[in-house]
This record gives C-alpha cells, sequence and structure tokens, in this order.
DNA sequence: ATTGCATTTGCAACGCGTTGCAAAAATCTG
DNA sequence: CAGATTTTTGCAACGCGTTGCAAATGCAAT
C-alpha cells in the first residue's frame, strides 16, 4: 500500500502538519521533531504525493512538452536539451504529439486537466494559433522556434529568420552564384516566409542574381529530395540552393547526385538549423548555424519565470545565427 | 480562476456528485440533470481535474516514458511511436531523460512522486537494475528493448540479439565474406552480448571464417567511426562488419571511405535497426530490420493491461526479425 | 391509492497533503 | 522567577473530486 503523510506521522509520534511541515521548504520545525520525523520517513519509505500537494499549492512543476515535428532528426537533440534543461529545474516535461492534430482546443484542455503549470510550444511549423490558445486559457506559454515579433501575444524565442534568409543569399551572392534558389519547408509557415522574404530581398539588392522557389511537403529528407526532382524535371537552372532545413537540404543533395550532379562542384547548397549530422564527416553540409543550447536555455528561463509572475508581459527574444562553412559551397571566389 | 465541479453544482442547481457522476462513465444519472449539469458546465468551460481525481480513483493515467538515449536518430522514432501509441489510448507519456543519471533510486522515487501508472523503460543500454527498481517500488514496468529471457523480472519486449547475431554472421557468410567482424555498442549492456554471443557462435560454425572483435563506447555516428578507424589504425583484416547499431554503421563506413576503402567493394558493413535514414537515398545501408512499430505496440499493451492487473506475471516478447538488402553488402556469389 | 421495485439524488466521508490560526512550549529579558 | 517574545505545534478547514449509503423519486402493477 502507499504510505502516507498519517502513517509516517503516527510513526513518529507528531501531528500531521508537522510531517508536512518537515518536507516543505522554510517551514518552521524544530530539529527534534524534523529528525523523528526524518526517521520514520525513511523507515516506511515515504516520499510526499506531488499531485495531492499540488492540489492546495497549485502548482505542479509539470510542463507541457508541445510539438509536431517527429521526423526531422535535429528534434532529438531539441528534446534531448529541453527534458535535460526542465529537470535541472525540478520540472516534468509531459511530452504532447501533436503530429496529426490540427485543434488547439483539445490539447489546451488535456493540459488544463493534468494542470501544467506552463507550457513549450517546440515547433517552427505549428500554427501560432496553439500557442495563443494556451495562453488564452490562461496557462503560461513560450513558443520556441516561433517567429519572434515586435509585439508578441506570447513569449517567442527563436532566430531572426529573415536576417537569416539574408546571410544565406549574402553567402550564396559572395561565392559568386548568380543564379539562386530557396527550397523552403511548409509554405503556410512563418519562418519559411520569413526566410524566403529575406532571401529574396537580399537577392534583389545584387543586379544580375535571379532567384527560384520551391517548397517541400514537410521538414524530412523525402519532402526534399521530392521537391528537388521536381525542380530537375522542371529544367532546373539554379546554380545554389539555400534550404530551409538541413534534413531538406539532405534530400535535395541526394536528388542532385542522383541526376549525375555534383556538389559543390555543379550546385551549391547551404542549410539551416546545424543538426548534429550536418558534420558528421561525409556528409559535411554547409549550414546556418542555429543555436539551439541558447534558444532552449532561453525558453526554460522564461517559463521558469513565469511560473513566478505568470502574468508578465509576454516578450520576444532572437538568437543571432552563423553560417558554419563545410562542404557543400564552392570556395569563394 | 479555476472553475470547480462545485461552481458547476450551483449553477446547475443540483449536487456536486450529480455533476462528477455527469463526467464519470458509467454513473447513474438522469438525461434531465445530465443536460443541466453539461449545460452549465459548458457556459463555464468547465473540465475536471485529473489530479484531484486521481487522488480517489488511484490512476492518473500517467506513464513515465523512460530513456537514455538522445543522441540516436532512432529513437525520434521510437519517440514519435510511443507518443502517438499512449496517446490514442488516454495516457500520458512523462518524459524522463536519464542520460546521465546512473542511480535507479532517484528516478523511481520521482516517478512515484508524480504517482504515474506505469513506467516504460525504452532503452537497450540501461542497466536491467533500472526496470527491476521500478518493479521492486510496485510501479508496473515494461522495459521496451531490453533482453528477452525465459524467466523475467519484469515486462520485457524486444528482439532476441542472440539470433540477429546469427542471422548477422550467416548473412556474411552467404556472401563469401570469411573474416567478419563485430562492432558492439557499450560492451557492458547485455544487447551488446548477446548479439556477439550469437555472431561468433554462427561464425564457428562455419570452418575457416575469421573474427575480430571491437567496442564503440557510445551509439553515435563519432563513437563508430572512432572505433573503426582504431580498428584501421590495428591493420584490420576484415572484409566485413557487423555493427552493432545503423548509426554506429554509419560511423564505420565514414571512416572505412575516408582510408580509402570502399563500402562495399572493399569492406561490407550490415547494421541493426534499419532506422528512416538507412533507406535514405546515398545513404542505402544493408541492415536488419527491427520492427519498432510492433515492439512498440506490444510494450504499450502490455502496460495498459498492466493497469488492469498490476500483478500480471512478467512477460518475455520477443519479435523476429529480417535483413534489408540495400547497398553495403557485396551481392550473393 | 397502495405496494413494490428500480433509478436517481444528496449527504458525508474520504483520498493526500497544506496552511491560517491560536494554543503550547521554548527562549529571552530584566 | 515572572513576564514578554519568539518558535513550534496541533487543530481544523481547505483544495478538487469520488463514492458508499440511505433517502427520495419515478414508474408500473395491483
Amino acid at each position: 500500500m502507499t504510505v502516507t503523510l498519517k502513517h509516517v506521522a503516527e510513526r513518529a509520534g507528531v501531528s500531521r502538519s508537522a510531517v508536512s511541515r518537515c518536507f516543505t521548504e522554510g517551514a518552521s520545525i524544530s530539529a527534534g521533531t524534523r529528525a523523528k520525523v526524518e526517521r520514520a520517513a525513511a523507515d516506511l519509505g515515504y516520499s510526499p504525493n506531488f499531485l495531492a500537494r499540488s492540489l492546495t499549492t497549485r502548482s505542479t512543476r509539470l510542463i507541457g512538452l508541445v510539438s509536431n515535428n517527429f521526423r526531422n532528426p535535429v528534434f532529438l537533440q531539441i528534446f534531448d536539451l529541453f527534458t535535460r534543461g526542465l529537470q535541472d529545474r525540478g520540472l516534468r516535461p509531459l511530452l504532447v504529439n501533436l503530429s496529426d492534430e490540427t485543434d488547439p482546443a483539445r490539447s489546451v484542455q488535456m493540459l488544463r486537466q493534468y494542470s501544467v503549470d506552463g507550457v513549450i510550444v517546440a515547433s517552427s511549423t505549428l500554427p501560432s494559433g496553439f500557442a495563443r490558445a494556451f495562453r488564452e486559457a490562461g496557462v503560461p506559454v513560450v513558443h520556441a522556434f516561433g517567429r519572434p515579433d515586435g509585439t508578441p501575444d506570447v513569449h517567442v524565442v527563436g532566430i531572426d529568420n529573415i536576417a537569416c534568409g539574408r546571410m544565406a543569399a549574402q553567402t550564396l551572392i559572395g561565392r559568386g552564384y548568380a543564379r539562386l534558389g530557396f527550397l523552403g519547408g511548409p509554405e503556410a509557415a512563418s519562418t519559411t516566409q520569413d526566410r524566403m522574404a529575406g532571401f529574396l530581398a537580399e537577392a534583389a539588392l545584387h543586379p544580375g542574381t535571379g532567384t527560384s522557389i520551391r517548397f517541400a511537403e514537410a521538414y524530412s529528407f523525402d519532402a526534399g529530395r521530392a521537391a528537388m526532382q521536381a525542380e530537375l524535371a522542371a529544367g532546373s537552372k539554379a546554380e545554389a540552393w539555400f534550404c530551409g532545413d538541413d534534413v531538406l537540404s539532405l534530400g535535395a543533395i541526394s536528388a542532385l547526385r542522383d541526376a549525375g550532379l555534383s556538389v559543390p562542384g555543379d550546385v551549391g547548397v547551404i542549410g539551416l538549423n546545424d543538426m548534429e549530422m550536418a558534420g558528421w564527416a561525409g556528409v559535411d553540409l554547409t549550414t546556418i548555424h542555429q543555436p539551439f543550447a541558447e534558444i532552449i536555455a532561453a525558453s526554460i528561463d522564461l517559463i521558469a519565470a513565469m511560473l513566478d509572475d505568470p502574468a508578465r508581459p509576454p516578450d520576444s527574444r532572437s538568437f543571432p545565427c552563423r553560417v558554419v562553412d563545410r562542404g557543400t559551397l564552392r570556395a569563394p571566389a
């Protein structure tokens, strides 16, 4: 049977309150009773029931970790960092897979039923309605990898996707490529739109630079490959591609190489994310590094801050990215 | 503020019990009051607090999902399948990252404090003491990807690692390789030992077959690469390798190719798992398919069964594997 | 209208802890 | 040592639902 406060209290010969206070930070208890209680608790193998406690303290230390991306290997790194970071603060991730959920209301309800203290939405492709729905339900929320914005309605931490788009274009132009391609992720995602906008804006500043655009259905190898195959079948003229994600880049490269083109000999590719695999020998993907560790640390900081002050006005943090030069672009002229 | 049973009861003009019964399956309630209650609940946006409910029902529908492998891309697929499968049954995964935890007691205590209904340990490298610790604490547990065994002390579902080792050796011998290598994961893991044992046993049945052994520090690309580099530096003579995991295989292949060897021209490689990436164009890893979907479905079935009957005697289920022939072994003679 | 039975309802206690408050005990002052 | 403080303790109520039980209601048959 489960051993409860009462059992410990009886064994230690004190009141239930005394036992409770022994297990709550900073409560008033004398050294003597503390010793008795600890002894009894140890004998019985007691530890307090967090869920019962949460009824009165109104805090579960449960955090909903919500994502819809379980195909892109970079998310394993992301889950690793999130789970460790949360655990280090005594928070517990309740993992929610929204891969085929379209209705925010259901997930909001479910997470409220479990009284989560907060929610982290980790996705660049979930419509922002999801994050907003949590906020409207009064649940602290931070949207990691969302679209930072001057007047956010929820906390957002991510990168400046427009700047990344520019950076990619600049890099390609700096390498002497004139006909540029953008291979984006799902067209509807705001991050895709921003990356494209930055990319096109920068390209437009450079006369003699042409651009073409294509979108992949998903952030996956197959989708990237299919998109590039379609592009090639349509007689692509692009000399270098900026792909909105590394795994997309790998798919695209495989299509290019299958078509007998050399990367970077014939066509250059620059990705985005700098997932672990991008650095693997033999992969050597040139890419824009997205500072995951910082983004995740900031997200956790924010959610932790909201536990203390749930009314904290939404904030938007954006971290700088940088190009990691490996082997899929030709050397500077 | 949170809206509770009481508020709904007042608004509907019924007792708290009536409201409660309206939200519990199969409780006795008339159509009339049900309508009143549902109306009031909808107006107020009420939904019951699972955690409070769990106090009396003694069921949270929370399942600890425990793993220590957040570097091997195959685990993203695994988490995807687990989270979806659990969600489909109305169970909620509390994700626990044990990457650098060595003491089972701490995780057991933590998960008990959250009153999880059960625990799934998803790992082939966690010492079996972890799973046992949960069982001893009276928490239903199933160890997925563990070592199936005739007299298990916890539920185990996985593959017959010895048979896989044999299968790998047979395959290599069938292709005419005579000097075989085994590149295992962490040496201490029972799965590594079993795969090796099967591999060596089978090789021993074939006169004229030589074997060499090496272990990687972890199931990671870098570890596989480093191990193969060490092997090459030591003047390896093996013609074909069975690697205990796909990501290890990829690391090994990268080392082989860097050393100027062709795969499968000079050296053959067969992996284990058949992670998604193994099938990517350009990767084309020949490997032994581990039936993840089945293993995970069975694990979830088992944990669900234990919710009904916690005393269910431990069972051990093993799923058959099969070779998936792609491009890293030479064709049969 | 009465009896008999099945449903439905509310009361009150319970699950496991926490906490405001007042009483009790310990400590300090003079 | 009495009196004033401070600390520690227990009581009892509370957080949010559930549930055994007995009372109340509904309905059909007599």
